[in-house]
DNA sequence: ACGACAGGTTGACCGTCATCAACGAAAACG
DNA sequence: CGTTTTCGTTGATGACGGTCAACCTGTCGT
């Protein structure tokens, strides 16, 4: 199983041309002038406040959003009122994606601290990528991407128990801190343990708990919304061999 | 929440020309001219008896598959050998998008019974997708679509019962036959209890009994594969409301 | 700076679904 | 065509995580 995101890029708060338009085409190594020119593509900047929503769900979609700063959730909720948060994205990730399809948002992407986004106005991007081959290969691959994440998740919440949840939810944030040049062993959590559960399809009180056992057990240390793993090896054990508990 | 696919085509067992080669381009009204163009993308076709796989996890990816005739599940596994499906296709649905991403399919595609599938090959749709501008849109809102599936599936798992789960699947599984021009209401499962437990995250005994309950509250009739839906508003209504069970 | 409220922890109890097991029926195989 | 194997059903039991509740702590807004 593999909630880990691809290894990508670093530096991430920078300006534009240096972020290289996050993971739209660092890794195909466009050529200068195709970089220059994808840099038309980001219109506006948005600035967001804690809790506040980028796109709703049922709005209309135009734009996709590269997270300049920050992070969000993407929620989605049932007739019932039921809600569940369907992902957690940090600096440099791509959201709207599931606008494509039908051309309204199906989710809602809140901001989970003050943030800031890019936007990225769909058209023109289309227009782009069928300009710039690399850009429409890494743009597919992008999309991809995401199923295969997705992919791991409903895995996760089919097969694995509630430590193993946690585990592979800590190794992949740490995992993703890390890849944006953060420490991946020391870091703090932006969401709540409400919104933890409601991704992993626990309670919140579950939640709280097994931290707290991962800690008795010398797992991590946790301090509110501060996470430091202290034992990386036996977390990872634990996905792998959740029998032996 | 909406596991249910937009509706699609129809006639589906025909020639390609006829059948406008699946999701890919039907819903965007292409031009004749660019139809015969997109015939030139499917290569071979490949028959596979029941059990056979289509392509296997970490094989490497060059095509996409639209489905000719019969059915397939997807498979996904983790290191410890604990087997999840992640989804059920039938005739018309594209597979293979999984392995964009990365080159190497994550996930196996396996024949739930005789079937036909067309081979894309994907430098050619690419290569095409940026000649014909209705061609790029549609990939994209197929792959999109398929991010917004995978959310359902996520919401089912995250938040649902084993009534629910059931409920929402055999609606699903209705509607979607229905869009193909056969019953929505008597149809023939082409999955074990076994698989669709892995898919819902259920065990077989769940998903056995489950449906037995159904049959006792005149809500389906099931023998073996064969299912019937006798009160689909009911069922419906299990769904949005859960907790008056 | 203070107070109110959101967020977090822990405990006791209970329900849903997993597990183990036995049996029966259909389908695949030679 | 009969045998074997896969698939499905049903029952008894128990564990994992949900629920309800009380209490504590930190944070945010004024």
């Amino acid at each position: 199983m593999d909630l880990q995101l691809p290894p990508t890029l670093r530096q991430l708060r920078v300006a534009c041309s240096q972020c290289n338009l996050m993971e739209l085409c660092l890794p195909v190594g466009l050529s200068e002038e195709d970089v220059a020119r994808i840099e038309e593509l980001i219109g506006t900047r948005r600035k967001l406040k804690r809790h506040q929503a980028l796109y709703e769900v049922r709005s209309p979609f135009q734009a996709l959003y590269a997270i300049r700063a920050g992070s969000f959730k993407t929620t989605i909720v049932l007739e019932d009122g039921r809600e569940q948060v369907t992902g957690f994205q940090m600096t440099g990730e791509l959201l709207g994606l599931d606008g494509i399809s039908t051309g309204q948002h199906v989710v809602s992407a809140i901001a989970l601290e003050d943030s800031e986004a890019c936007v990225i106005e769909y058209a023109r991007l289309e227009a782009l990528a069928r300009e710039i081959q690399g850009l429409q290969a890494q743009f597919h691959k992008v999309l991809s991407r995401e199923i295969v994440r997705e992919q791991s998740v409903m895995m996760l919440l089919g097969t694995m128990r509630a430590e193993e949840r946690l585990a592979a939810f800590l190794l992949n944030l740490a995992q993703r801190f890390a890849a944006r040049g953060f420490s991946g062993t020391e870091f703090r959590l932006r969401m709540t343990r409400e919104e933890i559960g409601s991704y992993l399809g626990l309670k919140l009180e579950t939640v709280s708990r097994t931290l707290s056992h991962f800690q008795e057990e010398g797992l991590i240390e946790v301090q509110h919304k501060n996470i430091r793993l202290r034992d990386r090896e036996r977390l990872r054990g634990l996905i792998q061999a959740p029998l032996s508990h």
